[in-house]
DNA sequence: TTGAAAGCGCTAACAC
DNA sequence: GTGTTAGCGCTTTCAA
């Protein structure tokens, strides 16, 4: 199958030349002859010599890949617009660097493989999206390799962990007094997961800004979980009803106004409804949806650049937080 | 920022033994007598080593990583649910193996990137799925480092590659035959990206079951393409209007719905539709969507399991298809 | 069963 | 500028 790569030593030997010039050329060092750069470069070509990246890294203790940390996909993740988003700002952000980007899948049950992949010098570093509260099997990996975190982690040992995030709280209260100034006065919530942070602030945010404490249903993020939790909510408001809701992203927004409209119920006029992330979701809706904007490309480019400088030894903020912005579509 | 991690040759020194017993105890060699055994892993425990795996990956000629290239997320893979099955089937046969999963994000503009990356002994072999028509960078790899396609490459160069499918055409036709058996007869259809293999099969399968040669629009797998082909579609059928729609997936078809609806037009009594993939878009709409199902986790398995067995030396059938099948569902 | 020794393919001082 | 010489940390014959 493979026809014997050629190695270094072997282009050097074409050439004419040392291994050392050889790889100088390689590494564009510019204290090589031109003659020399030539002669290597055509042996290379003859050759069709490829570097062994993995005789490289051994060498410089350095690999250039640094890894997205991803729960194991049975999660909803994969789906999520927004994980897509992220996943396009970090690639457009190492597109300008050496560094290849190298999606892990990890699964819990698997902690410790994902570990000895990490420590064992696979790469350089580390972005961890998607964190679970009660998972601290990176947290401490932090001192060894440099990890960078998408959203706050909210272990308790978490406290020096680098993040990259928004303001949830700030961003779910904004939502909501948007809510109230339209002069609704039972407002919902369809919260998101209470094992992460996304899901814990953007509660809180609602609740601070005087949500209904009475009406609340937890989703997962997913459209399904909206759904579900729109009924819930529905059943539980009985006669006084409901005039507001607030839901933790779009796509559970979405699953809601699928079951809003299958109860007769009229967005905005009998219920206004807001989402958060500003996917695809919140504008294939009828009517399209008002919602919380995240930066979210831009939030995967700056948890590249931070993994970057920290990997550069550079010094770095612990925490970075992008702006959010409600955008007033139909739906509210 | 790194405290030296320790080497197989500190444990060595730690346990009293040579560096040979710790590799064979680290392996498990069954030929390391229970005392060695036991002194090497306390070692290993008190100094809390993990292997590095570039190291022995340089000297075994093997990674244990396998990649999975995927397009620029540019492009909407990762926010397609088809998509991430196929992850969540690949994720599933790999953590039974020894191997990690390895994501690779790859532009079209670094093609050298990638090239060198998977020439290098980064990986022991790769999955290459969402691949386009006239992308030929990664077909002639496959003389180098095992390789596996997700769908049918259609590159004229890629006769002898490996590739796991289903049979889009056939699964077309029995869809556009399921709306001519309920009594349509203008049939359009809504085809995928014609530089991919299951866009072009679908249309095809369409074609030869009769659908109308004047009724195609052609969108790019995403809901709101086609929502767009739905709009022109309906434009063009003009005064005698259309009966059915077969939309090459069910993102697409969920798009065209809302079109449908916005027309005023009824699903399935003016119009009936049926989408492919069978994903989650299908049962999220109303009415829900009847649509070819194909066993996305299960290619995502198959992918792994040929891949895994073509790095083994195995003998593997160049194609495999898996089964699909209509579900019935409200639309159609 | 265990250890010594020779690499895996490349980089990086250090001389020349 | 270029070559020589050591390794990077692990695996793997080969003897003992």
């Amino acid at each position: 199958m493979t026809p014997q790569q050629p190695t270094l030593e072997m282009v050097a030997a074409e050439a004419g030349v040392s291994r050392s010039t050889v790889s100088r050329v390689v590494n564009g060092s510019p204290k090589v002859t031109p003659e020399a750069v030539a002669a290597v470069e055509a042996a290379i070509a003859r050759l069709d010599y490829v570097p062994n990246r993995v005789a490289r890294s051994l060498a410089r203790s350095r690999t250039d890949v640094i890894a997205l940390l991803v729960p194991e996909p049975s999660s909803t993740v994969f789906a999520d617009p927004f994980f897509a988003s992220i996943v396009r700002g970090v690639s457009t952000a190492l597109s300008e660097t050496d560094y290849t980007l190298s999606l892990l899948i990890a699964s819990e049950q698997q902690a410790a493989k994902t570990r000895r992949f990490l420590l064992g010098g696979n790469v350089d570093g580390a972005l961890v999206v998607s964190h679970h509260a009660g998972d601290d099997s990176y947290l401490h990996l932090g001192s060894t390799v440099p990890l960078v975190f998408g959203g706050r982690p909210v272990h308790p040992s978490a406290a020096d962990a680098h993040y990259v995030d928004v303001d949830n709280v700030a961003a779910a209260r904004l939502a909501t007094a948007h809510l109230l100034s339209l002069g609704r006065r039972r407002i919902a919530t369809i919260a998101g997961r209470q094992d992460m942070p996304a899901g814990l602030d953007r509660l809180a945010g609602w609740r601070a800004a005087g949500g209904d404490p009475a009406l609340v249903e937890v989703g997962d993020f997913s459209l399904e979980s909206g759904a579900a939790a729109m009924e819930r909510l529905l059943e539980r408001a009985g006669d006084e009803g409901i005039d507001g809701v607030f839901a933790a992203n779009d796509q559970m927004a979405a699953g809601a106004l699928g079951v809003l409209h299958a109860h007769g119920l009229r967005v905005p006029d009998d219920v206004a409804l807001v989402g958060f992330d500003d996917d695809p979701y919140a504008t294939t809706t009828t009517p399209q949806l008002t919602t919380v904007h995240q930066p979210s490309a831009a939030l995967g480019e700056m948890l590249a650049t931070t993994l970057v400088s920290l990997i550069d030894g550079d010094d770095v903020p612990r925490a970075q937080y992008a702006p959010t912005s409600l955008i007033r579509r139909a739906s509210a």
